[in-house]
DNA sequence: GCAATTACATACCAACTGGTATGCATGTGT
DNA sequence: ACACATGCATACCAGTTGGTATGTAATTGC
């Protein structure tokens, strides 16, 4: 499994060689095709068991268990460039390489990678609703829409800095979409001088 | 050219396939080949041809050429959605699409997207800085990490909505974006009430 | 201790892939 | 009018792909 996330993860899926996988486990084609039908049902495994759930310890459980949401969304917005294995910077995120590669060539694909999605979604939206509840966020947020926004920029950021290949990018591009979610705040006088940018 | 493109962009550059091109448009083999010396040489043509030129025309001429660019810059975030081919929401941006799934395999095609993007990028930039000394953005906002985002933002929002297939959450999105580069500018009383999200 | 299922290994295959070698017809420069 | 380059068409190729058919060893159920 992790043999297979790792290629998928720098070849795309349909470019993901059965080959490389065998030989890098050291598994023969047998044992493969024993326990997976095709290689589209270890794809959808692959998204189910590794990127689902790498993302749920990353960001959906600590975001989900925190009293104070909004704080940790920020601190995990702040900090995610670090807890990440630096070659995640060169080949993205493996979720967003999956959406924007299979999204438009297979449902079931489709289905699987908006579901992980929306759990994203919703986890940043439950955060922001309560935050608005703690008056950490301002009432008349449209909270759904800054949720889908804040992980849409998200994706985004990791995309052009994969592409740019920095970093350096990825690490102020997240930053502006912290100041966002700061935006998102009542204007009262803060530890920090509210930055506008 | 455009039924490259065409198989490019629903295919992706990996998986399309000359075959059909050359089916699609009635050409031979021999006669493609005679143009472009192999596949990659012919993707890079797309992108320098095609995809450059769509967006020189859709975003970047306007938003150069614009005297109020910030004005124009919110009013192509507003409308982009009604400006382009209804299958551009399922089938995403060309050019991210190729970013996500070429920059980690080839340096050419990374440095020419790159190019690109580095181009919208620097046109952005070129309008929030126009607008700073109008006194339409606000003085202390770093205008290079914020048109940055916005790009980052933009791919993000239209990557997020074609896997979810939606070209509605698309629009909400870019809604949020656009309210974000509101927030960059000062907060003056406006036409149209400042809303927070 | 025998039957039957599970867990693999090997060999093989049809379908495609991008790319090329060759052939030929039409200009084109001199 | 002759040499030569250009523009294209056909046929072909080696490599790779996902997938399967068959065989065999180990395990399990009874």
């Amino acid at each position: 499994m992790q043999s297979a996330f790792c290629e998928i993860h720098r070849q795309g899926f349909q470019a993901a060689s059965i080959a490389n996988i065998l030989q890098d486990t050291g598994l023969t084609k047998g044992a493969l095709y024993h326990h997976f039908p095709t290689k589209k049902v270890l794809g959808l495994a692959v998204i189910e068991e590794i990127i689902k759930e790498r993302l749920e310890g990353l960001i959906f459980k600590p975001l989900r268990e925190s009293e104070r949401p909004i704080e940790m969304l920020l601190e995990i917005i702040a900090t995610i460039d670090k807890k990440v294995p630096s070659d995640f910077v060169m080949l993205g995120c493996p979720l967003n390489n999956l959406m924007q590669e299979m999204s438009p060539l297979d449902e079931l694909f489709q289905e699987r990678l908006a579901g992980v999605l929306g759990v994203w979604q919703k986890t940043v939206e439950g955060a922001l609703k309560r935050g608005q509840k703690q008056g950490e966020i301002r009432a008349e947020v449209d909270y759904k829409a800054a949720a889908l926004f804040v992980v849409s920029a998200w994706e985004g950021c990791i995309g052009v800095a994969k592409n740019m290949r920095s970093p350096k990018a990825f690490g102020t591009c997240m930053k502006q979409l912290h100041g966002y979610v700061q935006g998102l705040m009542p204007a009262k006088v803060e530890k920090g001088r509210r930055k506008g940018a």
